[in-house]
DNA sequence: GAGCACTGC
């Protein structure tokens, strides 16, 4: 060692305790500013003008609460019965013409959400109407002319009476207007929703059941194709039947419970869910043990009851709270919503909810339900978790990054907090890994309430999936009673496919008459997280009556959303799933068999509302050999850089050793380690810097954090900040359908702007600012309104934090060299360069990878390239993951090399980056410096 | 010249 490196080393020990001691005052500030507005650590600008909104809305309600609300309930429950009344006629009018329509003439008619096949070949053929068919259609009639006579006496009334013009009591309009503002309370869509939800639940069984089992016999089966199934075991369900056969139990069912819930009162609600009888004890349980694990199946009312007991018992004494942690938004939402009402107060006080975008909290919260995420948001400003008695961490089994992350700080908190109680709760047989890691905590099992699910295995592999799908819904179509189907399929495309030939299988059959004299009417519907969401929302329309619904679904059905209705599961064991691979730093997304907690998942969809049937299109002998117990924890699927940096946050320095369930891989964590250091965000000795610290105030990625940190150094914060928010939802800001996709590939390209992707985005969010964030222009050019409005959401959440970070907000104007600049410090390490051929390569790694071909570059590929990700994508390289290309998917921005030593010096030298090929290069394959200067105007 | 499953901060 000469002394030059030992200099170097003392500069650098230097500089760490000076960047410590900044980092400490940093800390400091923020401290003082949270304690300024005690209310929410990381309140951002838009949920601050949402507080304030709050409070006013509660003051104001504490002054007039008793002159508003009694008229707020009239008005909108005569609102509601308008429309109601309106929406019962159509569904009449529409039943009528229906049955004319489909047994009166003899035509047939093919739903989904776009199209009605009514000029399809048809031949005649003869049906029999039976007497009381006649005689309900009749029936129907009389209703629907009576009703339409009763509007038409009721307009002619109204035409001679006086009424109080609208406006002349000035007062009252006013009022009314604040009852709409009222509707933007937080939960007030989702109210509404629920209510709504409840009133097709209960409105949908009728003389339908009646006329499905006189229908039952008409139908003969006649197929070519058809797959043998097997059955070869139940589902156990927990609940009572009455009668076989699904109608019977549904219709007696429902009529009980709609009957009782009328008579009962909340509490005698509370007291028939399964967990009821087991209140004393598993609050004795609490008490004697710190931690508990709950085994409690769907629908035992852990979820919402627990809290609750709790309450009751006292854990809420002196403000302390119960937090209840949960994997998804709406869910938090809903079961908040839920438990206010059972406990007769407005959400919002004594039980809260608080996720992303929204806290619907008060100082007067106690119990308290979160997403995961916000929970460890919450652990970064309160790391003993000081204002809670008690901390359930629900939904464990689903294993998702925050709750994984959860259990390891959550199991060290609770060893110094001997008055923490800890709750984990969980589904599955999971338990005994709960308790064996949480130091052999008892585990208390609850009883559920399901129905049970008959389980088909198919005889013999099938070697089509798609088709074999096809090919069940038809055949459950005919020879199974009424009852809606749920299709489990892996993708967007996956399912446009299935729903084509879903429909011109139909058309055939059809034609051919093989399907039997007498055909219910089958509508197909798409569901996938990208779709839109008036189109999404087709899904939760009650079927109509004779009609089978068929729900085309990816995952999304598996756990985030709940289709009533559903008796019938098509599962062909396969799902998309994301891998990550720390070596090269690809992600891949890859059509896997599922897991048998996967396909149990789905086969439990089948038995919500009565007892249903599973088909799985594999064999028994698969299930039992060649699938998995359980996924791959996602911890151990991603990149970690995001997880890395919270827990440095949290001061755990050695993460190595840090405590996980299910550690992930030794690479992943060093890859993150290494990426957080090239960043800056850690010093040479692992520790967090300063611009460490203020990277992880940031809910997005290190590199995007980075990003905008840069961005003050070149003036583009604006501009950063929306490339950001709307890197956040790249991927479903376009929208693309099959059958429109030429369309949506024009109206793509209208926005392309030279110099890359992130650009075009920029140039997107700017249009639409302009628009005055337009909802029909993002239907006529192909963009997703739901992802532009979150990008907005993104972007006012992070301009908050910006503030508080203390970084101005400043605009370049159209200087994209700024913001391009701004994007390669903090992208630097996904650099490509174009070599020999025109191919390019990772400039670290020496990774061949190729842009995609929906990047606007790809048709000018220039030298030098910064990459948002790498993806796999090119199925046929699926199962050789050492395929020598790699797409680049996404985003992709024109840099040039320069930028690289001005913005990474310490991370690229000269050489490594010098444009030693460039005159060897094809001219149309990379253009020089001086025709990129000419084309940008850059000034470098 | 080919195509992102699902969450969450």
């Amino acid at each position: 060692m000469d002394s030059s490196s030992e200099d170097e080393y003392e500069k650098q020990e230097r500089e760490r305790l000076e960047d410590l001691k900044e980092r400490d005052q940093f800390a400091e500030r923020l401290r003082k500013k949270d304690k300024e507005k005690t209310r929410n650590l990381t309140m951002s600008r838009s949920d601050r003008k949402a507080f304030e909104e709050a409070a006013k809305r509660l003051k104001m309600e504490q002054e007039d609460h008793k002159k508003i609300v009694p008229k707020l309930r009239v008005e909108s429950r005569r609102e509601y019965l308008k429309k109601r009344k309106l929406d019962k006629l159509v569904e009449l009018e529409a039943d009528i013409q229906d049955e004319e329509f489909l047994f009166g003439d003899v035509r047939y008619a093919v739903t989904t959400h776009s199209l009605v096949k009514k000029d399809q070949p048809t031949k005649p053929w003869v049906c029999r109407v039976s007497n009381r068919e006649k005689a309900n259609l009749e029936y129907k009639k009389k209703v629907f002319q009576l009703a339409q006579e009763h509007a038409r006496a009721g307009e002619l009334e109204k035409a001679q009476r006086y009424h109080i013009p609208e406006a002349t009591k000035k007062g009252e309009t006013e009022s009314y207007i604040e009852v709409d503002e009222r509707e933007r309370v937080p939960n007030a869509e989702q109210r509404k929703w629920e209510e709504e939800r409840l009133d097709s639940a209960q409105m949908k069984f009728g003389a339908r059941d009646a006329r499905a089992r006189h229908k039952e016999k008409e139908y003969s089966l006649v197929m070519d194709e058809e797959i043998e199934f097997i059955q070869t075991l139940q589902m156990p369900g927990s609940k009572k039947i009455k009668f076989w056969g699904w109608f019977q139990v549904e219709a007696v069912d429902e009529e009980v419970s709609e009957y009782e819930q009328k008579k009962q009162s909340i509490a005698e609600c509370r007291r028939s869910l399964p967990i009821f009888p087991f209140r004393e004890a598993l609050l004795e349980a609490i008490e004697q043990h710190q931690i508990l694990i709950i085994e409690g199946e769907t629908g035992s009312g852990k979820t919402t009851q627990i809290p609750q007991y709790l309450y009751e018992a006292g854990y809420c004494r002196g403000g302390k709270k119960v937090g209840c942690t949960q994997p998804r938004r709406v869910a938090a939402m809903s079961v908040a919503s839920r438990v206010a009402q059972e406990m007769g107060i407005k959400l919002g006080n004594e039980v809260g909810y608080s996720i992303r975008f929204e806290d619907c909290t008060s100082s007067r919260t106690v119990i308290k339900y979160m997403t995961d995420g916000m929970m460890l948001r919450e652990l970064m400003s309160e790391p003993d978790l000081a204002g809670y008695s008690v901390l359930i961490v629900d939904e464990a089994h689903e294993r998702t990054l925050h709750t994984d992350v959860l259990f390891g700080l959550v199991k060290d908190i609770a060893l110094y907090r001997t008055d923490l109680k800890l709750l984990i709760s969980s589904a599955t047989l999971d338990a005994e890994k709960f308790s064996e890691f949480f130091c052999e905590a008892p585990i208390f099992r609850i009883p559920g309430r399901r129905f049970p699910v008959d389980i088909y295995y198919t005889k013999a592999p099938e070697a089509n999936y798609l088709d074999a799908c096809v090919v069940t819904v038809l055949q459950i179509h005919v020879t199974q009673p009424l009852g809606d189907i749920l299709v489990f399929l892996t993708g967007q495309e996956e399912i446009e496919t299935c729903l084509e030939s879903l429909q011109s299988e139909w058309c055939e059959q059809e034609r051919t008459r093989k399907l039997g004299s007498k055909i219910r009417e089958l509508i197909v519907l798409p569901i996938y997280a990208n779709l839109p969401s008036d189109l999404q929302a087709k899904i939760f329309e009650p079927t109509p009556p004779g009609a089978r619904k068929v729900v085309l679904a990816t995952n999304i059905a598996e756990t985030s959303l709940t289709i009533d209705g559903i008796v019938y599961v098509i599962d062909p064991g396969y799902c998309k799933q994301n891998s990550y691979n720390a070596k090269t730093g690809v992600e891949s997304l890859i059509i896997c068999p599922v897991s048998k907690a996967s396909a149990n998942q789905r086969a439990g969809r089948a038995g919500r509302v009565s007892p249903g049937k599973c088909f799985r299109l594999y064999t028994a002998w698969a299930y039992q050999h060649e699938m998995d117990n359980d996924n791959v924890p996602e911890i151990q699927r991603v990149n970690l850089g995001n997880v890395v940096l919270l827990l440095k946050s949290l001061g755990i320095n050695d993460l190595v050793h840090f405590d996980f369930l299910d550690p992930p891989s030794h690479e992943a964590l060093i890859l993150a380690l290494e990426q957080l250091y090239a960043l800056g965000a850690l010093n040479h000795a692992g520790e967090l810097t300063k611009l460490g610290r203020r990277m992880a105030e940031f809910p997005v990625d290190p590199m995007l954090s980075k990003m905008l940190l840069a961005s003050e150094t070149y003036k583009c914060t604006e501009e950063a900040v929306t490339v950001a928010a709307m890197l956040s939802v790249q991927g479903s800001v376009f929208y693309r359908p099959k059958d429109k996709g030429v369309h949506a590939d024009t109206a793509r390209k209208n926005f392309t702007v030279p110099g890359g992707d992130h650009l075009t985005l920029l140039n997107v969010y700017s249009q639409w600012v302009e628009t005055n964030y337009s909802t029909q222009w993002c239907f006529e050019n192909f963009i997703q309104h739901r992802s532009m409005r979150r990008a907005r959401d993104v972007r006012e959440q992070l301009e908050g934090l910006m503030e508080r970070v203390e970084i101005e907000m400043t605009s370049c104007e159209s200087d994209t060299v700024a913001v391009r600049k701004a994007i390669t410090a903090g992208y630097f390490y996904n650099t490509a360069r174009m070599g020999k051929g025109g191919t390019y390569k990772t400039v670290k790694q020496q990774q061949t990878v190729a842009i995609h071909p929906s990047s606007s570059l790809v048709e000018d590929p220039p030298r030098w390239v910064i990459y948002h990700e790498l993806v796999f994508t090119k199925k046929e390289y699926m199962r050789q993951p050492l395929s020598p290309v790699t797409h680049v998917w996404g985003q992709v921005v024109e840099i040039q090399n320069a930028w690289l030593l001005e913005v990474a010096p310490h991370f690229y030298k000269a050489k490594e980056i010098e444009d030693s090929t460039s005159k060897k290069m094809p001219r149309t394959l990379g253009k020089t410096k001086a025709q990129l200067h000419e084309r940008l105007g850059s000034t470098a």
